[in-house]
DNA sequence: TTCATATAAATTGCATACAATCTAATTGGC
DNA sequence: GCCAATTAGATTGTATGCAATTTATATGAA
């Protein structure tokens, strides 16, 4: 056929589309009672793990611009979980996360468990997933 | 570490996330001529692949639930690209690609190429990627 | 010093995503 | 035939994503 490159199951964009929001639907039931969605939950474990930055490195870690990111952090910083502070030089945001939002740690860490046993792929297999996925990022950001 | 399964690179979910949005941003500029945004462009995709369809089988296709499909679909409409009519059960919409719709083909036929040139994979690696994502797929839709 | 340039973050505008609700139409039990 | 239960699609509300613009601040060359 003239249009076979067309075909959807010859793309390879869609099935990572697809099977990305599969997987993000998984947090959002698990994520509920916290009352965070899957992308602040994604800016919260960046904080946990790197600890206080500005917008602009929160940004790189999680490949999101400050149109994304401004009103996220505005609801985190409502729900008393992180805390914006201007820095000497007056540009920059500093996000802290706040005593409140450590707390928040525990109940996250029962989460990865819970969504790991519904991806049915072999240790190897996810970890093939994962590099590919990284080289992806690699070249294209 | 106490919360080393919350440690972002230690997520399955965040790679295939950050790296599902990194290839669909490939795809904006190459649409921008078209005017078609990426989800317009895969809904085009099915439709060519599958023909007339309702807009509930569109959904399974895509993974997408009217409340995205309908505003989509309206704009896709508009633009002269498809038909909506409603079938001999009212209830039911049936979408068709129009002659416009058909003719547009031709440009999107050279964007799959484009895209695949920028994805720094072997063939094997792709293609165990794609197998993953429909497991994933399978097991949670 | 002064003002054009550059930079970080916020805002704006548009298009998804998706849960929840609504509306219109159909179907099934009686 | 009548009406409760179902069903398809549209609408509503909230939260992203991201390009483009704006705002506030800082820097650097004349």
């Amino acid at each position: 056929m003239a249009y076979d490159q067309l075909y959807l199951s010859h793309q390879f964009c869609f099935p990572l589309y697809a099977a990305s929001k599969a997987v993000t639907r998984q947090y959002i039931p698990l994520l509920k009672e916290t009352g965070l969605t899957y992308t602040q939950y994604i800016a919260m474990l960046a904080l946990y793990e790197h600890g206080s930055m500005d917008v602009q490195d929160l940004g790189k870690i999680l490949y999101l611009d400050s149109g994304t990111l401004s009103p996220l952090l505005k609801k985190l910083e409502a729900a008393g979980y992180i805390e914006k502070t201007r820095g000497e030089d007056a540009r920059f945001v500093t996000v802290e996360v706040t005593e409140k939002g450590f707390e928040l740690r525990e109940k996250l860490s029962k989460i990865p468990s819970s969504v790991a046993c519904c991806i049915p792929l072999k240790k190897e297999e996810a970890i093939a997933m994962i590099e590919g996925c990284k080289k992806i990022l690699e070249a294209l950001e």
